[in-house]
DNA sequence: TAAATATGCAACCTTATGGTTGTTGATCCC
DNA sequence: GGGATCAACAACCATAAGGTTGCATATTTA
């Protein structure tokens, strides 16, 4: 069965994933590494860091859990490529509360200044 | 002395505590119901629930910490407000990596099409 | 003033999170 | 083949997170 468009607001959908898997230092880099475009190993986004590449793979597949990012697998190593899907949703998500914010604002100012 | 405005890019912000603090169901569910305008007391907040409300004050101080609400004491009780900024921050950061993304897609797209 | 309401503080519990080390298995390259 | 490289799996550890209960404190309000 089709999967009905709702409204930003009505799909209840569940950001708090997408959210907490960028609430980390590590996992935002990470995401910044990726978003050029070009793929990383897991090596290489190890690389620069002060952590272990097990605590990197552990970062990716908190990553790849919210499906922020996906993997490759290429020969000996693990190519990882960023999924942009879920920062559009965050990005909506931030644009669909400022905009209730700032509506509710613009209530509660007419409702003062009516005299 | 003046801070300087910093490119979305270049200001190194935390965002991290930001992704962190709406990375729960609960905590968003709160932001939701701030996002209306409305000052909410923490037993309001509490209300329809199924969680204590020393567990909605705990999740109010996160969200507290990360600036995304402040809150007024009126009398007995404690009215918690939605602070705006953090989400526009937010939005902006995913527009940014979006924005990146998307051009980092199309140049990879530009250099294989030139023959 | 006394009951009811709204909150704060502290202690405690369980599980998730972020990290490490050690070992093993593929794969590339000389 | 054999060493170097890339990565997976598992065990383990310390601390943070989310939640509860119990008790004390301030403020309405009947």
């Amino acid at each position: 069965m089709s999967q009905k468009t709702l409204s930003a607001a009505g799909r209840r959908r569940n950001y708090a994933p997408i959210f907490a898997a960028l609430g980390d230092e590590t996992r935002l880099s990470i995401v910044a590494k990726l978003s050029t475009g070009e793929p990383h190993s897991i090596a290489r986004l190890t690389d620069g860091t002060h952590l272990t590449r097990q605590a990197v793979t552990k970062h990716l597949r908190v990553l790849e859990g919210a499906h922020l990012v996906h993997s490759v697998r290429a020969g000996r190593e693990n190519l990882y490529e960023l999924d942009p899907g879920p920062i559009r949703e965050v990005r909506e998500y931030a644009d669909v509360v400022s905009q209730h914010w700032d509506r509710a604002l613009a209530r509660l100012k007419a409702l003062v200044e009516e005299d």
